[in-house]
DNA sequence: CCAATATTCTGGTCTACACCAGGGATGGTG
DNA sequence: CACCATCCCTGGTGTAGACCAGAATATTGG
């Protein structure tokens, strides 16, 4: 079967991203618009919004809601085993964090945290954030945290590595930990939070964590855009 | 801003999914064709296949080539950092597991291993397989192994566990692994092996693997379709 | 000069239709 | 009974148009 017409402009396109095409996108990353787009090669804007979609796959670029398609960044490194803060390791990659607390309060655990083992009605902290990678929000992420472990924590601020302070405040050692990676389709909440259409592909990174005694510390959810990161985990000595 | 149309055909084909809907889904999982499903939500194919692209988003359902909607197994949980076997965690999980063998051939250092610290021009073994979890193809792996390490590994059948053989045979003992987790869409090969679109939603994972005294053992690039697993990572006592 | 308002531009959604190629079943043939 | 050619149904791709709501910008009034 012949080649489809919206394949063979995918490459186009991604041609002209790769080497920075200065006649194509302005300086902020900006791609024309759909309809300048689809006259320029000729086809219609249906057809065109298919090739951008795949590249919109690839992560080669994505959409900002109604204001237009621009190219994607460079993806974060990220190692979700280390509990290195967000701050580091971004700024260890020559990029820009920024952290916003959206929400601190208590709640009651919740039915994706039963791997801490504990009662559904126990109460726990909940902390909600949105972090940014130059600007950009590229997650937000809910922290459900076990107050025994860290009486008064809702009273610190949380701009910064939660994990530090758990271990700087309260001489909280993490050792177990249970972590899952699944893709997904951002749900409403989170995709609105981070300035995109609902169903947008993302990735999300859960985390269950035990202290040496096994007692359950917190539990946390990532969603992340998927274009943004790059998962690399290093190990030595397994089994 | 009033929802879109489609998403509410999402949602009420979502739940047609979760309660199994006799009326719906046949026996093995087949969606009624497009057509169909378009006039009895009096709307249109394109509108149709919005939300049907949202649920192959979100892992709900999958497209075989022409053939129509499926949905999607569960997805099958898997640790890419312990070396047990493919057939064994899949057979643990309930599931049947088939290897087949795409290829097996001496090929020089691609361009991503180079991690590997060899030189380009370095010869690889090099084996290209394709999984099947429950007869449905879910990953095609390409593994490029030192020669130097297992002398005459070609000779050998590699419809088991690759890791198994070269600890048994070769007493190779696993040390530094570097792993790395992307997001992708599937290349042309990839994608036709798998029998699924150019540009479907996949994920990549590569490994860099040493021995105890750092010697390189091989570098291996796994591409899954996105819905068929879940990645659970378990770790204990790190830095 | 600043703030409120109108306008323009962008992607988001949708209709209605058309043709094609591959997968699968059907039915005929040796 | 086994095999092969045929036909139908399916999703894949494409055209040509339309209207809407939000974002960005220009304009206007104080």
């Amino acid at each position: 079967m012949a080649e489809a017409y919206y394949m063979q402009l995918t490459r186009q396109l991604r041609e002209q991203l790769r080497y920075g095409g200065a006649t194509w996108v302005d300086e902020v990353g900006r791609l024309p618009a759909e309809r300048v787009l689809a006259e320029r090669f000729n086809t219609t804007r249906v057809t065109l919004r298919q090739a951008l979609a795949q590249l919109e796959g690839e992560g080669k670029i994505h959409r900002s809601n109604r204001r237009g398609w621009f190219v994607s960044p460079k993806r974060l490194e990220y190692d979700p085993t280390r509990d290195a803060g967000f701050n580091d390791y971004v700024t260890a990659q020559g990029r820009t964090p920024r952290t916003e607390v959206l929400g601190v309060t208590t709640a009651t655990c919740p039915a994706a945290a039963s791997a801490l083992g504990l009662d559904v009605n126990h109460p726990l902290y909940h902390i909600r954030r949105r972090r940014y990678v130059d600007e950009r929000a590229v997650l937000v992420e809910s922290l459900w945290v076990v107050p025994e472990q860290a009486p008064g924590l809702l009273q610190e601020r949380f701009d910064h590595s939660l994990w530090g302070l758990l271990r700087e405040r309260w001489q909280l050692e993490l050792s177990h930990r249970s972590i899952r990676m699944v893709s997904e389709a951002l749900q409403q909440d989170d995709a609105s939070e981070l300035g995109v259409a609902t169903g947008t592909a993302g990735l999300n990174i859960s985390r269950t964590i035990f202290d040496t005694r096994h007692r359950p510390i917190e539990y946390d959810e990532e969603h992340w855009l998927h274009d943004a990161l790059s998962i690399r985990v290093e190990l030595s000595n397994t089994t």
